[in-house]
DNA sequence: CAGAATCCAAGGCGATACTG
DNA sequence: CAGTATCGCCTTGGATTCTG
């Protein structure tokens, strides 16, 4: 996928098709990241975290849909692509906090980018799948 | 999820737990794309149509990994969210063409910011994962 | 050529119960 | 408090076959 671009140009320069099989589609970078953020919780973990860490039971309580599960899932995940760290604290009882990482603050700030397109573009959205969906009767 | 922002900021400055809940999750503006986006085909799909339009065909031999199925059921996608849009040519046999909205391109804009991310910063994520790997023993 | 229909496997996700 | 373990549903995606 990384080298979609160049030759998708290449190849309308020259009028021919392109053979994308090349690309190593299960080592790629862009379905690498957007699988994982793409996931149902994700966004909302790196929103919340990119704003102050906060301790497994505080996001518990922030998102009363997430199942205990998907909590840890989603925190697992993006901890282990490196977005977020954790940092337990040994008191009685335990407490764990969740913080973002510098490479987590990167990301969001290109992810917030369309996370605010997605806010402002909507209602266009909404209406394009009005029209499709009334037409297709 | 669209207003998680404003809320996060008000709690922490009164020093309290925010209640997420209000908020609407199953309309949420933000997971409705990211979803959609976060499918497997569907960057691959906005990328190559970012370029030029393309027949039904000629995504499919650039894309050989694509069943069928899949590549229809994307472009059903995107066309119903109004990025990309259909256009038939009653020739004998029949083609059709794909090509991408404004609307479209307005979202491939900001996206490409964070498919490009995702490229630059692969070899971090990667590390990333491998110390989490190697730790969890 | 550009699909629709059907069947099937794998994974995402949720509910519940248990633990250090 | 912050998890882990199990189970089971539902969705996503792939393989195959059929059609206008």
């Amino acid at each position: 996928m990384s080298g979609a671009v160049v030759n998708l140009k290449k190849a309308s320069s020259v009028r021919r098709d392109v053979d994308l099989s090349s690309l190593d589609f299960n080592n790629c970078p862009v379905r690498d990241m957007m699988q994982q953020i793409g996931g149902k919780w994700s966004t909302l973990m790196l929103e919340a975290l990119s704003k102050r860490p906060y301790r497994f039971g505080e996001l518990r309580r922030m998102i009363p849909d997430i199942s205990q599960r998907m909590l840890t899932q989603t925190l697992r995940d993006l901890q282990r692509d490196g977005y977020i760290e954790r940092e337990v604290f040994p008191t009685k009882p335990p407490s764990v906090e969740y913080r973002m990482t510098d490479l987590g603050h990167s990301l969001y700030g290109t992810l917030a980018l369309l996370l605010n397109w997605a806010e402002e573009n909507h209602d266009l959205v909404r209406a394009a799948r009005l029209r499709f969906d009334s037409a297709g009767v």
